[in-house]
DNA sequence: CGGCGGATTGAAGGGAATCAATGCTTGTGG
DNA sequence: CCACAAGCATTGATTCCCTTCAATCCGCCG
């Protein structure tokens, strides 16, 4: 087990030993560089997800990975995983599900940039965290920690940082959810999903999703 | 090789035994359904591209697949393909690697609506389109035919298609890009690249796209 | 010819960006 | 312990890109 404090790397795009990384705790954020250098923020992460499986098939990472705040981490030579996975048909398959459902969200997120307005935007975002911190496990009210900064809520939904204040503003005087600092509270939950309605649904995998830890076992053994 | 005409659906969300396809000739368009029954289209598929590798590990379809104009495609049962998988690992790992191109692509979609205009926008599609004919041989010129109603343009990059339409007027005035009906002529590439730039660049694989005929070989021989 | 799908164009309104200034916390050093 | 700076949140005013609504036009086919 590694750590890593706010704003740092685990993974930073040219490294030449890229490795594929299983969330232990606190957030981070994949993101790509753009042209100009400017950072684009791709998606939020959070305990239990995986990233940097796309290493096993890539000479070099394409994306950089940033700790929100303070991470605890496990890292694993790409190259050592691919071998492991060429003897293993079963765990490759789960690989396999977990880079379909990876682009499912990648999907789901433009339709959500291309759709829905800053509040449905908003919405997602946090349905999404909640549903995803929920299913691990690590809460259980309606309320949770989000260390994220409003710019970095903005990155990824296409929004600025000005506006996504001016809407968490609405959200609470709707009391639908309420974001203060780095706290989130679901004032109505019922109303939080009807903003974010319209979406498709997450998908069913024939691996269920819940078995990362099939995965996970054997990467804490290596 | 099997044929279907505009508008036909190659797959449909739901199905029970689904297929992976290989795109032979035409144009399709991947979508999904949104909560009101609308559908959102998510990309548009060329020759050449495989659609619906998900299905190894989906039970059931996710999205549609529909024809944009008249499709040649070879269809082959999911559940072979696994087990064709299952038994070789070098296509397995294409596999995977197709997925993780098909993931890429998906992030730099949402890239592209979250931070570029609709003449930015329009400018990546059309260019991405060029590339990807290009790189399979289909065009050698700065011609080619658009199977899309501007509607069909619009949607996956989150415009109306009355912008569209603005947008592909300005882009005629400016000398950049004409598209006329069906036909689009790019009249200044290194403008139209302009327009477009600021995104990252397609990834390298470590097993190169091009060996794409790998996998359709087989998929012919079944 | 009439109808239809798609392209085109106009006018009006709104959502979000932009520019800019002001609070509020936190941490650091004197 | 206070002063100060840095980072983030908040709020206002203005601008503009894009949407929405609507009408017209065009090519095609029965």
């Amino acid at each position: 087990m590694r750590f890593a404090g706010r704003n740092m790397p685990l993974i930073r795009p040219g490294d030449p030993e890229p490795s594929v990384i299983l969330m232990r705790s606190g957030f981070a954020f994949r993101s790509c560089r753009l042209g100009d250098g400017r950072r684009a923020i791709l998606n939020i992460v959070t305990p239990s997800d995986f990233i940097g499986l796309d290493h096993i098939v890539l000479h070099r990472p394409i994306e950089e990975i940033t700790a929100a705040n303070r991470v605890g981490y496990h890292a694993l030579c790409a190259s050592e995983i691919r071998t492991t996975l060429m003897a293993d048909r079963c765990i490759m398959l789960q690989v396999l599900a977990l880079m379909v459902e990876a682009r499912w969200y990648g999907d789901r997120l433009a339709t959500t940039i291309g759709r829905l307005d800053a509040q449905g935007r908003i919405c997602v975002l946090l349905l999404d965290l909640y549903n995803c911190l929920r299913r691990h496990g690590l809460i259980s009210r309606m309320t949770f920690n989000v260390p994220l900064t409003q710019e970095q809520m903005a990155d990824p939904l296409g929004l600025t940082l000005v506006h996504v204040n001016r809407t968490l503003g609405r959200l609470r005087e709707e009391r639908i959810v309420l974001v203060d600092r780095q706290v989130v509270i679901i004032m109505d939950l019922d109303r939080l999903r009807d903003a974010a309605r319209g979406l498709p649904e997450p998908i069913d995998l024939i691996s269920p999703t819940g078995d990362r830890e099939t995965i996970g076992l054997r990467i804490d053994r290596l």
